[in-house]
DNA sequence: CGATGTGTTGACCGGGTTCAAACAATGTGG
DNA sequence: CCACATTGTTTGAACCCGGTCAACACATCG
């Protein structure tokens, strides 16, 4: 298992912000609203609710399927992956959750957690339990609202996969995954160059809804494309040189 | 503080190619529960909160899409369909609510209502005021709780339908979308038999990410195995005459 | 009546799946 | 250290589902 090897150097961010720059500087760094709101309400928190801090390491779980529903996850950095079991043993990718996501909605209508949840990387978690949450909700408002609009994202983000998935063909829709990444490196303040996918081609083709040979034969042409640049270390590593460029080609569905 | 030990239980990795194995049907469907949930978090709210109840008709909007977002909706009966519209002015089919659904969620994490909502039957809206629930949510945890339960079942169901999408053969996804509707049906307690689907072809393959001819063969072709039967009155009037026939066909993705 | 919107069916073609082979990276045991 | 197994990735070739284009049926409505 390719994940359980031990890192040698315990800060990704460190890692991901090496600067070799033969690579243009992203076009903004974008701080963004959402980084900002992420604080706040990791702000929010700290004062008013007690909670667990858990350093995790890629492979290990956060939540697990079917076990009772009572708390909550908050990925204060790092990244988690979703999985849902299947009835065959097979499982699927249900979502990825990254720095300031929620993890464990998905209980609360059942009232246990559907899906098994792993870091994708080394990763802090809060965790806090539901039942303090209303309770603390009581009192500040500006709490619940902030768990409101996390829900509300990822159900618009859910969402907008879905339709991804309805209207883009391969390329663009594996174009469409990095983007998101990117985005995400970028909201971190980082560069989009060495980006770092500790997922295998079947993983992605699974939560795209292709298979691990078209989503290599899509990686292959959006490089050819100069959209991705594979790094010389390994096909999971790649810089990403234009983030632009990547948005005109999913906006073009791929015609280009 | 760090748990630096690996984990005992390594993640499930995918099976190479596994984007074969089948999304669960929600296990237990529990006709009477959902149902008596919703009457439970109506009376909730019918005694703690203000709301203005709409009877609305078909065609008519029941939000706006960029109007600043203040109110929830709840369907209390009928059905509601959302569109979210494109750059090039088409729009596309966001999702379906029905009796017992909230519109509106998807506004809190922008502040302003991403989609249009539009009553696709007679239905009766009630709107409640984003603000004021917050309040009566302090003195009322029940009602804060039964909100977030709504917000994760449509997650779910979000979330589902992107599954769903990357794995269901066009037929399989057709047959999927008619046994949510049957359940629906049933969990109004009413018959199976006797559908009307306020919708065109084009607007169910929108919403399944297929072609309108597509979905009028997907018809054809289960009519033909005799999931469905279609009525005299024309081709949106239809009868499922053994909604466990169209469970076991999603099962096997089509494969019968 | 023609006009328009909707649904059905056929023929064709292309993107993506499937099957298959080979390669690369890594780990294991002798 | 190498031989070997294992897992992941790439690429090729053939097939097929579903998209595209087209013609036609059927309804409602002016």
């Amino acid at each position: 298992m390719m994940e359980l090897q031990r890192q040698q150097t315990p800060e990704p961010r460190l890692r991901n912000g090496a600067f070799n720059g033969q690579f243009q500087p992203l076009p903004a760094p974008a701080p963004g609203k959402l980084l900002e709101r992420c604080r706040e309400s990791q702000a929010l928190i700290e004062r008013h609710l007690p909670f667990t801090r858990r350093v995790l390491h890629a492979g290990n779980p956060v939540q697990s399927a079917r076990t009772p529903f009572s708390t909550l996850h908050l990925v204060h950095f790092g990244a988690v992956k979703t999985l849902v079991a299947a009835a065959d043993g097979s499982s699927h990718v249900a979502g990825f959750h990254l720095k300031g996501d929620w993890v464990g909605f998905d209980g609360m209508i059942s009232g246990e957690c559907a899906c098994d949840a792993y870091a994708m990387d080394t990763s802090e978690i809060w965790s806090l339990r539901y039942a303090l949450v209303l309770q603390a909700a009581a009192q500040v408002p500006g709490l619940l609202h902030a768990l409101h609009v996390a829900m509300s994202g990822q159900m618009a983000r859910e969402r907008e996969w879905r339709m991804a998935l309805a209207t883009l063909p391969a390329d663009a829709r594996l174009a469409d995954f990095l983007r998101c990444w990117a985005h995400w490196l970028m909201q971190r303040e980082l560069r989009a160059d060495h980006v770092t996918l500790r997922l295998t081609r079947a993983e992605i083709g699974n939560y795209l809804g292709m298979t691990l040979e078209t989503v290599s034969r899509s990686f292959s042409r959006l490089a050819l494309l100069g959209l991705v640049a594979f790094d010389s270390k390994g096909r999971r590593n790649f810089a990403i040189p234009d983030v632009q460029a990547l948005v005109a080609f999913v906006d073009a569905r791929g015609d280009s």
